[in-house]
RNA sequence: GGGCGAUUGGCGCAGUGGUAGCGCAGCAGUUUUACACACUGUUGGUCGCAGGUUCGAAUCCUGCAUCGCCCA
């Protein structure tokens, strides 16, 4: 016991755990396990780049993920953590490529695609495992059984399946577009592999001849003049009177300079799209290399000239100077041939936003080129999926006919405020208007009614999510009551609008469909008049008809029993939902092929225009298969069921998916999450998981992104090895606010080992202090300072449960931290040696099994947190042994997540408030008794002080406030000692300080006069609230009490304050 | 241009209507027999600005400012 080292070293426990874990299968998930009282917890590793390398990133990312693994297998669920890695196209392409380049000096042409592949497959093995080991290191409890991989052989047939039945359903075509072209890697980008950053560049006015009126000019501002040569047009708005007449002329284009005039001549058009204010209001049309240009071209059926090579230089077409130039040197060139034909008006510095390529960090040359597009599938039920719940805590405003808004954030506040001002103004039976959800809310005589009153408390403002879900309804309004079916008890009904075929109908539905998803009666759409006008413009304006609508029952029961069968899936922070929306609102297809060699390649073949998508290639001679790959997270959106064995349907599939949580980082919530949830309900026809955790950017101190080239980015394994991974988790999770960024900064680190540590001597102290382990505690011998630190670790065990729940994990740490360091060390522990150090053996074994019993809660409330020094206390202090092995005995893994101490053990043990509000009391004289210390310079010596009790206290008691007060010695006196003393007092009783020869009656006076000054200033404040008629009229009587209470307190303190400043004065 | 978020002591953050808090840093002291990776005490804030609602606002509403992110 003696042999424990005085600081926690980290490296000798962390290897040696980790092996024993997954020698134990500790890791290993089993869907036979799984029953009712054995719940499925699942959540898939959002895939990391498979040659990638941990960074700090990755580390906040994968604690979370831990922390919610090892909470939920201590609340006894069988859980699945998924590990892989993605093979992350252009990205090892490239590296393999450069390696290549700078070792053997060769590119991948010199090799051919085969050749090729076999190197990068090679590099995989070589580099592939690093980050998995790192993940290890960090302490991740991910079911390494279970490792995926995007492009192993299995997973490679889910993609190519999933292609082959996308295309099969026309969502998958090939089609000549504008896309955005990467000249480095020369492949196609899809829209969210291009960052838009501002770029400081020059904004060039050149002047061109009006072919038809010569003499006239016209004066054209680009930042691209190289494009010139790709010109085929002048657009002009029709409605711009500076030019409207030219339309229908033509201008001469500057470059290629040296082609005859007649080819040069391009003509000017008219296109609403033409901003006036933009530049001159002429805009030079480029259709084959600008998306906006393309379409402008589309409609005025422009001829597309295309002026670049696909490594974005020019070609001949660009004219002679310029051909075969890279396109940034073009447009030095271009601007000097302008300067030259004195065509050059003006140049002038500008910034605009270029997109550029992600991955090659050039900017992207927009370019038509043939490619493979998708449709997204099952758009409207992933839209729908996501709760929109950050309308849950908006304000509901509604307005009366007057025009009077009231204002509510719940269903009884807005009553309320509805009531009295209809009551107020006359008012009853009209309706109130919410401008959110169309919904009408009428005031009766038996109180406000509306759609959701069946739901008392819940908040109205739900409503407004319900045109969200049952997604084509543009209007509601509620109906009266009309109890249908003897299931429902209260109907209360929505008219909603719908759109179904084209044509708007109504239907009704009760609250109760709309929360449950269950279908209680036939619905009947009816037809809505629109009264000439769109009803989406004008929602209020709709007029029912009474056509019933053919098929829309069966549309309205879908829909329904849709959203009963998948649930809704929860964003946190809920604000990343309107994000998500949004995206999904404005879709675009996705570009999904690369002109890569790395990656899972197009199932298609061809031969003499025949065309064949399939599994397998084609049978016969002569079939090319097409050369592109597809883009990675066109394999990456599977990633939820296709690494748990889809399509077959596995155990692990049935037991498993959907998976319960994911985290990851909003950055990616339109590459992967949007597309996940899309690809769920598309294949698996349900969402992929129940909840999603969008982490912060880990940022440095001064809240710059971490990136390599900064070299702010610490690596974390060079953490772990100097403070421990425990340390490295504490901190960074200590640091990680909800759904905010996270500055890191090594001192958090620092702190986490320093936990560690604090951990670690406090389990040492009391190894030292010998007995039995986990002994029974006998309610008739606990302290008033037991029973306070067992109701603290209940309020400890709650807080954290409850933050855990909630996503909050930062509060769970500051909790656990503020737990254990400040009032089991700092306030329990101190109080404790006053058994320790006694002779007192019963006390002293009862006083162990207390701490026993803390520390055995505490470990496990730690434990998800930071999993190796716990389950290495666990072990050396003895707690493993007398469990069942299934429930800590072989590993605190599997012990049981702490609950609440009960009533019953409660009242057992005869813990209630007075014992919190003694030991409180009892630790605001210890503060003033060492506050007084210090006023007089010696707060570190220890010196004898003198307590005069208000009533007895035990001895234990007083050798309690002895230790806490480092005193040398507290004699327990009836009588004041001389006066003048300096003493502090409160209920508990007066401690006095008595110093030698150094009785000074002015000093006391003052320093009680000045605590008298501060106590009633307080009890003005308290008192000038209290007179205020209007306060104790209006507050609630739990406030008006508080107040009283607050009063009363301090009034308490002054009496004994100027009782003792009498006392100095009858000296 | 649109949307979202932030603004609280030197720094990082809690705090959703009722006495402004925590950690770090700073300062003063202490080798008190678990821990100097520690202990004790302590300085420091009219909660970005201006209005409004309320008996009462860091908190709710309106506007403005600054910073950041996303989308165009």
């Amino acid at each position: 016991m003696t042999e424990i080292p005085k600081a926690y070293e980290p490296q000798s426990v962390e290897d040696k755990w980790y092996d024993f874990w997954v020698k134990q299968n500790c890791f290993t998930a089993d869907p036979a396990r799984v029953t009712e009282q054995r719940p499925a917890y699942s959540i898939v590793i959002p895939p990391p780049n498979v040659t990638g390398m941990l960074h700090m990133g990755h580390v906040l990312n994968n604690t979370i993920q831990d922390i919610l693994a090892r909470k939920a297998r201590m609340d006894g669920k069988e859980v699945l953590w998924l590990p892989g890695t993605d093979h992350a196209g252009i990205a090892t392409q490239v590296q393999v490529e450069k390696a290549l380049k700078k070792e053997e000096r060769l590119t991948k042409y010199d090799l051919g695609r085969e050749k090729f592949l076999e190197r990068v497959w090679s590099w995989k093995e070589k580099h592939g495992g690093i980050i998995i080991n790192q993940l290890k290191k960090l302490g991740c409890s991910c079911d390494w059984t279970r490792e995926r991989f995007t492009m192993d052989a299995e997973y490679s047939r889910c993609v190519q399946k999933v292609f082959v039945e996308l295309y099969k359903k026309g969502l998958i075509y090939r089609g000549k577009r504008m896309v955005n072209w990467c000249p480095v890697s020369q492949t196609a980008l899809s829209d969210e592999e291009v960052e838009m950053k501002p770029q400081k560049g020059f904004m060039y006015h050149f002047k061109v001849e009006v072919a038809e009126t010569p003499g006239t000019w016209l004066t054209i501002a680009t930042t691209r003049p190289e494009t010139i040569p790709g010109d085929t047009a002048v657009a002009v708005n029709p409605k711009d009177p500076r030019y409207a007449h030219l339309i229908g002329q033509h201008i001469v284009r500057p470059l290629p300079a040296e082609l005859p005039r007649a080819q040069k001549l391009i003509p000017i058009i008219g296109d609403d799209h033409v901003d006036f204010e933009f530049g001159t209001g002429v805009l030079k049309v480029t259709p084959a290399h600008d998306k906006a240009d393309f379409e402008i071209g589309a409609r005025h059926k422009l001829p597309v000239v295309d002026i670049m090579n696909p490594d974005g230089t020019m070609n001949t077409l660009a004219g002679g100077p310029l051909a075969g130039l890279d396109r940034f040197q073009a447009r030095k060139v271009a601007v000097d041939l302008l300067r030259e034909q004195g065509a050059l008006v003006e140049e002038k510095p500008y910034e605009n936003n270029v997109g550029f390529s992600q991955r090659a960090d050039v900017p992207i040359e927009p370019r038509l080129s043939e490619q493979w597009f998708l449709k997204y599938p099952a758009v409207a039920q992933s839209k729908a999926s996501v709760e929109q719940s950050s309308l849950l805590d908006k304000t509901v405003t509604v307005v009366s006919a007057t025009g009077q808004e009231l204002r509510g954030t719940s269903i009884k506040e807005l009553r309320h405020a509805a009531l009295a001002y209809a009551r107020g103004h006359g008012f009853l039976g009209k309706p109130f208007k919410n401008d959110d959800s169309g919904l009408e809310i009428r005031v009766g005589r038996q109180g406000l009614s509306h759609a959701f009153s069946n739901f008392g408390e819940a908040n109205i403002k739900s409503v407004v999510v319900l045109p969200e879900l049952i997604q084509k309804a543009i209007w509601l309004s509620s109906e009266p009551h009309e109890p249908i079916n003897p299931l429902v008890k209260q109907v209360h009904r929505l008219v909603a609008a719908l759109s179904l075929g084209g044509e708007l109908h109504s239907v009704l539905i009760t609250a109760k469909e709309y929360f449950d998803g269950t279908v209680h009666y036939d619905h009947r759409a009816k037809k809505m008049a629109s009264g000439g006008k769109s009803l989406e413009a004008h929602p209020r304006e709709g007029k029912l008809d009474t056509q019933p609508a053919p098929n829309a029952e069966a549309k309205v029961r879908d829909l329904l029993v849709h959203v009963k069968r998948s649930g809704l899936m929860r964003f946190h922070p809920d604000r990343w939902a309107k994000v998500y929306d949004h995206w999904l609102t404005n879709i675009q297809d996705w570009c999904i092929s690369r002109q890569l060699w790395w990656g899972h390649r197009v199932p298609v073949w061809y031969r003499d225009g025949e065309v064949h998508c399939g599994l397998e290639a084609p049978q016969g001679e002569g079939w090319q298969q097409d050369p592109d790959v597809l883009d990675t997270w066109f394999s990456s959106w599977l990633w939820p069921f296709a690494t748990m064995g889809w399509p077959e349907k596995t155990d692990t599939l049935r037991k498993f998916y959907p998976t319960t949580d994911l985290v990851t980082g909003p950055d990616i919530i339109f590459f992967w999450v949007a597309r996940m949830i899309m690809a769920g309900y598309e294949f698996m026809d349900e969402l992929p998981f129940k909840n999603v955790y969008f982490t912060g950017i880990i940022r440095d101190k001064q809240g710059r992104k971490m990136s390599k080239t900064l070299g702010n980015s610490p690596d974390p394994l060079d953490l772990i090895a100097r403070y421990g991974a425990d340390a490295l988790r504490f901190g960074t999770m200590r640091s990680a606010p909800l759904g905010q960024d996270v500055l890191f900064d090594e001192k958090d680190v620092e702190l986490g080992r320093n936990f560690c540590n604090k951990l670690w001597n406090a389990c040492r102290f009391r190894q030292m202090q010998g007995g039995e382990t986990e002994g029974e505690i006998a309610p008739a011998l606990l302290t008033s300072d037991d029973k306070w630190i067992l109701l603290r670790l209940d309020q400890a065990i709650r807080e954290v449960t409850d933050a855990l729940a909630s996503y909050n994990f930062a509060v769970a740490v500051q909790t656990l931290h503020r737990f254990f360091w400040s009032e089991y060390c700092d306030w329990y522990v101190e109080a404790s040696k006053a058994a320790f150090f006694g002779d007192d053996a019963a006390l002293k074994a009862n006083t162990l099994a207390v701490i026993d019993f803390v520390l055995g809660h505490t470990l496990r409330l730690f434990h998800p947190f930071l999993p190796f020094i716990t389950e290495e206390l666990w072990h050396g202090m003895g707690f493993a042994t007398d469990m069942p092995a299934e429930q800590g005995g072989k590993t605190i893994m599997t012990a049981r997540w702490p609950k609440p101490l009960g009533e019953e053990f409660k009242s057992n043990y005869v813990l209630d408030e007075s014992d919190e509000q003694f030991v409180a009391t009892k630790h605001e004289l210890v503060t003033l008794g060492r506050n007084l210390k210090a006023e007089f310079n010696i707060s570190s010596k220890r010196v004898a002080f003198q307590f005069r009790p208000e009533g007895t206290l035990p001895a234990h008691e007083l050798e309690v406030l002895r230790l806490l007060l480092n005193a040398e010695k507290l004699d327990s006196i009836t009588d004041a000692p001389a006066k003048g003393t300096p003493a502090v007092r409160n209920a508990l009783g007066e401690l006095f300080l008595p110093l030698t020869g150094l009785v000074d009656f002015a000093a006391e006076r003052a320093r009680l006069g000045k605590e008298l000054e501060k106590i009633t200033g307080e009890i003005e404040k308290v008192q000038a609230k209290l007179a205020n008629p209007s306060f104790a009229g209006k507050v609630p009587a739990a406030v008006l009490e508080e107040h009283q209470q607050r009063l009363a307190d301090w009034q308490e303190k002054q009496h004994r304050a100027s009782t003792a400043i009498a006392q100095l004065a009858d000296a």
